[in-house]
DNA sequence: GAACTATTCAAACAAGTCGTAGAATAGCAG
DNA sequence: CTGCTATTCTACGACTTGTTTGAATAGTTC
């Protein structure tokens, strides 16, 4: 088979399909692989995730990904590079954040193809435990406005009062066993948290399950929930 | 990098929050950065470009991407140990494939994040040349049914073959000049071709304009059609 | 089976990335 | 200004990736 892709019309136009525009799509691919080489790495990936939920600053997110400092800020700055997150001064610390919602966009989808890897489902047994039910956030819609069940959200009150799913109750997962009677009996209990990798809404739903009630989790979390749409609120508006 | 594989993890309980988890943490953005690996590299990213079109053999793609057969192969294995190709063998050749739609949705989200680069922005402007009117999916479909446009597919007759907008006239670039007869001159153009990134359409509606015909491009190509659900054909079913 | 084709494998090296440790910088509190 | 804190920069070794070359493999054709 002969290669029959590139050498066509020759006319003076900056456009014309040829050798300058052959360089200008190696030079395309290489601006995509700038992204491709900020997604390449763990601990950038964890970062991501953490800025996901809310803005944080270099320390923090150093003690979430678990690396010094210097490295943190060293990988937040490839980030930055390639588009990925910004940045602010909040007094002392500066203050980064994912760029814009399309970087979650293309996090949902790198961890969609990632997810069907041995290596992704081995470890997501291993962090998620039991798979538990989960509804999608239409059911969830229906079971509210029916009035058949009660959102919480177990993630750190912090990332609550950042966002969370309008009519929401914010009770921490550590919290969760101590403070189960501000839950209704009669109601079903959907729990959600960071995302659909995060352990906190399934250990959730199995602690609630052992203390004999209905619950089940949103199968994603509030970062999914924002970008459909659906109504959201935050520390200011509701508590 | 570290590999902290499957050591810690003590708990008897598979899913609590500790230890354990953190590892499993680390592992599951460690498969995640598996992908973010694959992405990181510009040939494998025209690779999977072409291969979002119709499935290649190794041979193709590597004179497609401009580096050697050795080469090639050697980027198609790390894109299938990342599980974003497949491949079958045809009689004598290995015949590639992305792997199913997420990956093409993955690259889609890749090159819209990547899009704001300025290094993306200047190679696009010298790829695709002065800007040309486009318009969505929606808005061609409006026309169509509305009787004011004809659809155009620039890409070669084997593209076409393997897949194209129901309707559409193949009429690959290289013979439009010749072929004008062939589209109705009191209908608007709407010409497509691979992908937004593709220079084949902005270059054909600049023909087409310079021959005094009304015509504007899809703004994107042929797999974000089949991908949004709207009507397709092949070769076999409409000629 | 022999000759042929398409693809993959193996070895080797250059170039790039990751992570660490310690120094340097920028803004804040006094 | 001085000391303090949060962040960034620099330099370096360990490791990984990209590429080339030539040989090995699998399947086809005669």
């Amino acid at each position: 088979m002969e290669n029959a892709a590139s050498v066509q019309c020759a006319t003076d136009r900056p456009n014309e399909t040829g050798v300058g525009s052959q360089a200008a799509k190696i030079e395309l691919h290489e601006a995509f692989a700038l992204v491709g080489k900020a997604l390449a790495n763990p601990h950038r990936l964890e970062m991501l995730d953490v800025l996901a939920q809310e803005e944080r600053s270099v320390e923090v997110l150093a003690g979430r990904a678990a690396i010094s400092v210097a490295l943190a800020s060293a990988h937040l700055q490839a980030l930055r590079r390639a588009g990925l997150v910004a940045s602010r001064r909040d007094g002392n610390r500066i203050v980064y954040r994912l760029a814009n919602d399309d970087v979650y966009r293309l996090l949902t989808a790198l961890r969609t193809v990632a997810g069907g890897l041995a290596e992704a489902e081995q470890a997501a047994r291993r962090l998620l435990g039991t798979p538990v039910e989960a509804v999608s956030r239409e059911e969830l819609l229906a079971r509210v406005r029916a009035g058949d069940a009660v959102i919480v959200d177990l993630r750190p009150a912090e990332e609550y009062e950042a966002g969370h799913i309008a009519g929401a109750l914010s009770i921490p997962l550590p919290e969760l066993e101590a403070r189960l009677a501000e839950l209704p009996t009669d109601l079903e209990v959907v729990a959600y948290c960071r995302g659909p990798y995060c352990a906190m809404s399934p250990e959730g739903v199995a602690l609630l399950e052992r203390h004999g009630r209905r619950a089940c989790r949103l199968v994603d979390g509030f970062p999914e929930w924002r970008l459909a749409g659906l109504p959201v609120r935050d520390g200011r508006e509701d508590g």
